[in-house]
DNA sequence: TCATATGTTTGAATTAAATTCAATAATTTA
DNA sequence: TAAATTATTGAATTTAATTCAAACATATGA
């Protein structure tokens, strides 16, 4: 019998969540099916991208979290876009922005630990495009994704 | 008739979702109560935090984000966790991480546009304790809670 | 101002999904 | 290896989501 639950984490990362509608309808005093009508039209116009669960990380082997901040190479014909694009893949990251200020991109990655940020780091930090990096890891997560913890 | 989507929006960023278990069945090739069974136990033991929808944030007037990093007043009785939590408190904040490296805290902020960053920032970073900041403000987001934009 | 078009809410009926629970099966513990 | 714990399932029940036509509201344009 294997373990289902580190499958069911993964899915809900990113989705296979939904609006309660009920809920809804009970806190804003509307009928069920004008949520449903409204959110529907929040759907199509891509103001909702998607719903999903969000964890305390360090129980689902995500404990370590760092934001990397990003020099590219200026002779890369590559522009900061397209590797963040290419960055964005990655399943250990949780943020890509392109950013004012003194670097071009702000990750923000998530590992088991710090030995396994080492190993990504040299896997990906290392990609054609990175001039340099600076790392600041979280000691505590206070807030994430709005939601206090 | 007042229009309800700004409070549909407001409840979905921090909850009034739920997992679609028949999704989830589907997807790991279990039944759905089997899913509901290990859901409760994650929901139950902590690992589960909440269940929320990621937006499309220039669609929901908070298109503007920046990343703030902090320091703190070395001669301020508060700790970094007890600020922390004060900035926590504030609908405009993403999240609050105490980190390593020349700052004691980043934060992402979330603003309808420049100008309501600069009056969250006179009311907000002006509290006692914070010394210093210098934001970082995102030009382009990529990927945001694990979710490709 | 009035008629028309567009967008939103609602009630009622239908469909689909979540929840419960007792029985069974698998795994762990002693 | 027996007993205890934990996980899965089928079947019945309860709850919620979805559909749709009708009513209502708001905006648009003569």
């Amino acid at each position: 019998m294997k373990n289902i639950r580190p499958e069911i984490i993964s899915l809900l990362k990113e989705g296979c969540c939904a609006p309660r509608l009920s809920e809804l309808a009970v806190k804003t005093g509307s009928k069920s099916n004008t949520i449903h009508y409204n959110i529907k039209r929040l759907e199509a116009d891509g103001t909702i991208k998607a719903y999903k669960a969000v964890f305390d990380y360090r129980k689902v082997g995500e404990g370590f979290c760092t934001f990397v901040l990003v020099n590219l190479d200026r002779g890369e014909y590559k522009s900061p876009e397209e590797i963040g694009r290419k960055l964005a893949e990655y399943p250990e990251i949780e943020s890509v922005d392109i950013v004012t200020g003194g670097w071009e991109l702000l990750l923000k990655v998530r590992t088991e630990n710090i030995d396994e940020f080492y190993e990504f780091s040299k896997k990906v930090l290392s990609m054609t495009g990175i001039e340099r990096t600076q790392s600041l890891s979280s000691l505590r997560q206070i807030k994430t994704e709005f939601v206090r913890l």
